[in-house]
DNA sequence: GGAAGCGTTTCTAACGTTAGAAGTTCTAAC
DNA sequence: GTTAGAACTTCTAACGTTAGAAACGCTTCC
C-alpha cells in the first residue's frame, strides 16, 4: 500500500512493478504465480520491484478477469446469537483452510433478505452461500437456490440442489430422552415443535423425543408439549412460565435450543423451582454460557470444526460444478452431560 | 442470475441488457442510475429488458471503475466473543444505514492477521476498517493505519489518524465503584489491569477505579488489583480461584468484562461463596446472557446501536478523505443493576 | 549458412462497469 | 429552408488482472 517515498499514492499495479522492473506485465505475473519459463536474473529483478512497491495483486481485477472471488456468504439469521457466532467462528476457521474466506451476512430482517442470500447476492460475486434459513418458504427459497452452489445448516429443504450438513436430530433426541428416562425421569416435556414447518430441527426433534417416549415407555401428555416459534431465551422464559403449573407434574423439560434451555431455567429459578432437583432441563448446541450458568447446562454437542469441514467440502464440490441431487452430511453428536439434568443427588462439577 | 429460459447460464451483462432493448450500453447505465436525458418510451423497454433477464449490476464491475467497495472491514480478535457479535450485530445494521456492507474478520489468530487488518487488507479493496486489535504493538500498528480509513473500538492507538470511538472508560469505573459503595461495599477488588498496555480499556477502568477508591475514601489493598492477560471466562475463573482466601476480606469485585465477571461467578458458586450476600460483583458490556445468570449480572451497559452510527460518521469521514488528526468520540454508558451487586442487609460497614 | 526448435518475452483481448467525448436526430426560431 | 441548439445515443478508453497467440533471440543440427 505505501510506496518506498512514504507518501500516501494509491496501491501500485502490476504496471508499475512491471515499469520498475523494465519487463513486460505477463512477466510480472509469470514471476506472480510461480511459472516456469523466467530467466532466474529477471525473477529476482521481479521480486525486488515487486518488494519496493509492496505489490500487492487486486483481488478485484482477478476476480473480475476469473469470475470467482473465493469468497463464499454465510447467511445466519443474527450474529449474536451465541450458536450462530460459534458457528461462524469455525466456518471462517475451515474457510481460511479451504482457500475462502467468509462473509458473514444477517438475514434476520426481512424476508428480503433471506431471498436475497438464497439466490447467491446476486452482483456480488460470491462463489457459494452457507444457509441457516429462517422463516422463508422451503418451496421458494429451492427455487431460487437451484443454481446457486449452496450448503444448508439447520433447516432442511426438500428440493433443490441444496446439500444439508446437520446431526441426526431425531437419533439425537432419542439420546436426550433416553439419558433423562437413565437419570430417573419419567414424565417429561418438550418444547421446540412447530408442525407447520415438518423439517424444521424442532419438529424434527420432537419426532426423536416421541420415538423415544413410546420405546422406553415412559409417560406422554399431549399438554407436555410446547410449541414456539423462535428459539430464544424468552421464548424459554415464556414457556417455563406456562409450566410453573405443571411442576411436580413433570419431572424434566427438553429443550430444542440452548437459548430455550437458559430462558426456561432462569424462570424456574426466579420461581424457586430447583434444577435439576425438581426438574431436569438439557437442550441442544452446547453453547460455552451454558458452562457457566447454575446449574450448568446439559446439552446436545456438535463438533462444529468437523461440521464447518464437511460444509465447505459439499459447498466447494457445488462451487466446481457438481449438479447431483442434494445429499444429507451427517456429524456425529454427543451428549454433555452437566449439573441441570443430573439425578437429583446434584453434585458441582464444573465444565 | 435466472435468465427467463429457465436455464443455469451465467448472469446477464449491461450488454445483454443493452442488445435486448436494443440499444446502447450508455443508454442502460443512464437509466440504471436514473439519469435524465432518456425518453420514457427508451427506459421503458431497457427496463423491461432488465426484467426480464434478470439483470443485477455487477459489483466487481462497478468496483474497479470506482475503486470504492462499499465494503469496510470489522477486525474482531473472535466472533464468537459475546460481546463482539453484539457489537458486529450492531455496526451490520447501522452499515446497512450509511451504504456500506461490513465484512467480519478475525484477527485473533495471529499477530499477521492483526497486521494485515491494520494494512486495510491491502488487495481486498475494503474502503475502510473497524478495528478491534488485540496484541499488535500499538506503535507499529499506528504505522500501518496511517493510510487506511480506520476506527479503532476498544483499544486506543496513541499515534496515525485513527479514530476512536468508547464510553468514557475512567469515569464508568468510577460510577461502578460509586454504585458498589452506596450499596455498603467498602473493600472492594478489581481485576482487568494490564500496566504493560497503559491505554488498554482494563487499565482505563483500572485509573477510574484507583480514582474512585480516593475520592470516597474506600480501603485500598495492592493484592486486591488482580491482572489478566485475556478477559475470558477461564481468567475469570482462576481470578476468582486466587481470591478465595480472601472472601470475607473484600466485599465486592470489579471486572473489567462481562466473561471475566461470569467466571468469576461460577467459582464463586462453586465454592459456596455467595454472590452478591458475600462479595458483589459487577462487570462491562451487558451482554445478555448477563441477564439470564443466576444471579444476574451487573454491568455496565453501552448504546451500542448508537456506539456503531458513530463509528461509521468517522470511518466514512475518513473514507472521504479527512485527514485531521486522530479524533475520540465519546458514547454514554450506563450502569445497568441486577442481582449480582445488589445491597444486601448482610453487607455491614465497619468502624 | 540456413532452418528448426526451444526458451523467454511481448502483444492483445477479455472480464463488466462507467463517463467523457463525439455523434446523431429532432425541435424551434428566424 | 436553414441553422443553432437541445435532446438523446453511440463510441471509446479506462479500472487491474489474466492467458493465449504471436514474436523475439538464441542454440543446435544438418
Amino acid at each position: 500500500m505505501t510506496p518506498e517515498n512514504g507518501l500516501p499514492g494509491r496501491p501500485a499495479r502490476l504496471k508499475d512493478v512491471a515499469e520498475l522492473a523494465g519487463v513486460s506485465l505477463k512477466t510480472v505475473t509469470n514471476v506472480v504465480h510461480e511459472r516456469r519459463h523466467v530467466k532466474a536474473e529477471t525473477r529476482a529483478r521481479v521480486k525486488a520491484a515487486i518488494a519496493e512497491l509492496g505489490y500487492t495483486p487486486s483481488l478485484v481485477g482477478r476476480q473480475l478477469q476469473s469470475g470467482r472471488s473465493n469468497i463464499v456468504a454465510l447467511a445466519v439469521p443474527r450474529i449474536d446469537e451465541p450458536y450462530l457466532g460459534a458457528l461462524a467462528h469455525a466456518l471462517i476457521m475451515a474457510g481460511e483452510r479451504h482457500g475462502y474466506a467468509v462473509f458473514t451476512d444477517e438475514t434476520g430482517r426481512s424476508d428480503e433478505h433471506e431471498l436475497r442470500a438464497a439466490g447467491g447476492y446476486p452482483g456480488h460475486s460470491i462463489d457459494g452461500v452457507i444457509y441457516s434459513p429462517l422463516a422463508v418458504d422451503p418451496r421458494r427459497m429451492a427455487d431460487m437456490s437451484r443454481f446457486t452452489p449452496m450448503v444448508l445448516l439447520g433447516e432442511h429443504l426438500s428440493e433443490g440442489t441444496a446439500d444439508y450438513v446437520a446431526i441426526d436430530n431425531e437419533q439425537s433426541a432419542r439420546d436426550v430422552v433416553r439419558h433423562l428416562a437413565d437419570g430417573g425421569r419419567r414424565r417429561i416435556a418438550y418444547v421446540g415443535g412447530n408442525p407447520s414447518r415438518p423439517s424444521s430441527v424442532g419438529q424434527l426433534r420432537l419426532e426423536g423425543y416421541r420415538a423415544a417416549v413410546r420405546e422406553l415407555d415412559l409417560e406422554s401428555r399431549d399438554d407436555w408439549l410446547l410449541r414456539c416459534d423462535r428459539y430464544s431465551r424468552e421464548s424459554g422464559s415464556a414457556v417455563a412460565e406456562q409450566l410453573l403449573p405443571r411442576i411436580g407434574e413433570i419431572d424434566a423439560l427438553v429443550c430444542a435450543s440452548d437459548l430455550l434451555a437458559i430462558g426456561a431455567i432462569r424462570t424456574f429459578i426466579e420461581h424457586q423451582v430447583r434444577v435439576p432437583e425438581d426438574v431436569a432441563v438439557i437442550g441442544w448446541d452446547n453453547i460455552i454460557d451454558g458452562r457457566y450458568l447454575s446449574p450448568s447446562l446439559s446439552s446436545v454437542a456438535t463438533d462444529l470444526d468437523l461440521l464447518a469441514d464437511k460444509t465447505f467440502e459439499a459447498l466447494i464440490s457445488r462451487i466446481e460444478g457438481n449438479r447431483d441431487p442434494a445429499r444429507v452430511y451427517t456429524v456425529a453428536h454427543d451428549i454433555i452431560v452437566r449439573e441441570s439434568s443430573r439425578p437429583t443427588s446434584a453434585t458441582t462439577e464444573p465444565g
